[in-house]
DNA sequence: TTCCAGATAAGAATTTTTCTTATGTAAGAA
DNA sequence: TTCTTACATAAGAAAAATTCTTATCTGGAA
């Protein structure tokens, strides 16, 4: 996730044939951000309201409803109920802490392989798949640390 | 998904030391009888409303919040965002269809023995898994007929 | 510059979920 | 059987999440 400039951004949403109005500009912004955080729309909301007293909650779940409906952020489902967003298009997994309802990235380039490879041999006759997700459940032993990944 | 008559019923609830009320007993039956729809609370509740005049949606939100968090029922998350429900706790993965929003079980053993291979090997740190599950999302191309897989 | 399709603000409305509290009941004890 | 009580329920209020409506505004094409 490099830093993009609000050129840059103007662009992105341009070749998603978005029209690059200030309020998508700062709220792409906001979520790429906010990399590995998942906010649901009322906390981009949240954030942005001091620097943009003028925008409105609906507008902030409109852009975002709009912008996982062209593919420029992903919709992740936490287990409480209510949709979160994600600026990280490249396929990964989450995690989903029951203790701390945080939403972890879970980035495995072997699992994606495994599953692409997977799908591409099997034949799904009247289907034709978008995507496909993973995600685990479970708890972090320790809150505060960070949850890691050894090969063996 | 076998018949399970109201005695069964009883005893399978038991079973997962939850005392088995009559309000219980029917929104289990209901969801067991639904098996691959993959109802939300409403549904429930609209489904056993005319025969159980007094039951109240809270309580079928209760039931079935209740019924997951002892593993009695699955829960489901849509594309929408609703929490669905399912009967069926065997390993399965879920297909999402964005045209009709059903959610359609794909019972895969091979693709569950991958994964469950997978994540046994994966040793992660500070994180205890509790389950993982995997939701395509796509079009059925013909709405009205099923989806099937044919292996190469 | 002008024009207008489409975006926004604001707040109402709806939908979904949780909470509260008085009441009811399953199941074990007497 | 009757009593007891811990736990479950009904009903509706409340809260949280999301969508809708409409008047107004604006980005970007021409
Ligand atoms: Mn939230
Ligand atoms: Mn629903
Ligand atoms: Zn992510
Ligand atoms: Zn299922």
């Amino acid at each position: 996730m490099q830093q993009l400039n609000r050129q840059e951004l103007r662009q992105k949403l341009v070749s998603c044939s978005l029209k690059a109005t200030h309020q998508r500009i700062v709220v792409y912004e906001a979520l790429l951000g906010l990399h590995g955080h998942h906010p649901a729309a009322e906390e981009v909301y949240r954030l942005l309201k001091p620097a943009n007293p003028s925008i409105s909650l609906g507008t902030v779940y409109k852009i975002l409803d709009v912008f996982a409906e062209n593919g420029l952020v992903r919709r992740v489902f936490s287990e409480q109920g209510c949709k979160r967003y994600d600026a990280n298009t490249m396929a990964h997994s989450h995690i989903y802490c029951s203790n701390t309802r945080e939403i972890i990235d879970f980035e495995d380039p072997e699992l994606e392989e495994l599953l692409q490879g997977f799908f591409q041999r099997r034949n799904m006759q009247n289907f034709e798949m978008h995507s496909f997700a993973i995600q685990l459940t479970g708890n972090k032993k320790e809150p505060d640390q960070q949850v890691s990944i050894t090969k063996l």
